[in-house]
DNA sequence: AACTATTTATAAGA
DNA sequence: TTCTTATAAATAGTT
């Protein structure tokens, strides 16, 4: 539907690509709202584009039940396949369920490791580069946001450090007297340990030129929140 | 896109409603399809029908992965419901503790795919970032791997089509004759598009020159191991 | 299940 | 990006 008649083969073009899953994914969008309409239909739609922006549609704006009923539906499916032994409490199903999610995430866990990577295709791999990429792009933004509000706590600590010794040194009347303040950094930014442009960013912070001359309490404490496996 | 034109509102005729929702599924699993595809999109459509009957498509047919994936772009969202619904003390110790892992898993599996970054600190995030570094580099790695066999598989086959012609030939008694086998590349391997050095593979594969161009059924099947949860 | 008159979606162009 | 338009595709009502 449109000028030329299309292949169902990837758009190689990336302008071109992106128009079309703009128009196309408005396009899916409505029609799952009209299908859910019409037909009395309860319909849940996620895309992911390739950058890896989300989009979705559900009936309702009920994602949730909608994702937890095609859940208990297929997990339902798997059962009648998997075990008719354990028919006891659904505790035990539960229980197996949870341990199977665990072991899931784990293995995953291992492949956003760049680990056990032998096991995927050619375009899964592509595809978790992709991820892995907007990731660490994030975590260096983030990064870069938290040392400048460092520095301007710093450069205001300076500053009120300052002005408290020239009153002292005006309380003194001494008008030719001058604090000896150049040692510390004045109006510029500290340098940082942040090198975004470049691909050394992991090469130990540079000749330590990075972490924050003066030592004071700023540096966030290290809580164990990263990598509890 | 009929006979008439279609009010947005339930169709009250049971019959009538039935087979525009058999026509509109087809078709907008089909579009699903299609824009996955096309754009290079990952796509998760489930549809059930008024009766209660699921439908469903999924790009690659790894629903599982793609809930999973969507699960961690609401995560923050449905923590705050989630909580305390479920405080109610029927579970055992050990399903409580199972629960807590997976969520543990995926709160850390967010910050390494960059997301929920706000609750860490500097120290953890540079560590973060080296380990994802890491991870990219494995990746890079064993995808140069993956399609440094592809060449060689492809240069393998082409060698063998080239001396099938020449003994051809050959057995023609035309010694002067000579195939012409210019346009298939001979012993350079073919371009990949993987850029190890620069940090632009995923700036869309530059110019496009990245794909192989021969399209022999040595691309790997995609099949889903990645997080199947 | 097919058929087709129409509506709708959209590819390409501006 | 947004709009326009020619054309492909989907589909409502019919057979």
């Amino acid at each position: 539907m449109g000028r030329g008649k299309v292949q169902l083969k990837r758009i190689e073009n990336k302008i071109n690509r992106q128009v079309t899953f703009s128009k196309r994914r408005s396009g899916l969008l409505k029609k799952a709202h009209e299908i859910s309409v019409l037909c009395d239909a309860e319909v849940a739609l996620i895309v992911f584009s390739h950058k890896g922006k989300l989009f979705e549609y559900a009936t309702d704006s009920c994602m949730e039940k909608i994702l937890e009923r095609h859940e208990r539906y297929a997990y339902a499916e798997r059962q009648l396949v998997a075990n008719d032994s354990e028919t006891q409490g659904n505790w035990t199903i539960e229980y197996t369920r949870l341990k199977a999610k665990i072991d899931l995430l784990q293995r995953n866990h291992r492949h956003y490791m760049g680990e056990d990577l032998a096991s995927m295709s050619l375009k899964e791999l592509q595809s978790l580069e992709q991820q892995l990429d907007t990731a660490i792009k994030n975590i260096r933004t983030r990064r870069e946001k938290m040392i400048q509000e460092q520095n301007n706590i710093l450069a205001k600590k300076i500053k009120e450090k300052e002005q408290a010794v020239a009153q002292q040194a005006a309380q003194w009347e001494q008008p030719n007297y001058r604090v000896d303040t150049s040692f510390m950094p004045q109006q510029q930014p500290l340098r940082t340990s942040l090198n975004i442009g470049g691909n050394n960013y992991n090469q130990e912070a540079a000749p330590e030129l990075g972490r924050n001359g003066l030592d004071l309490t700023l540096e966030p404490l290290y809580s164990c929140h990263l990598g509890c496996f």
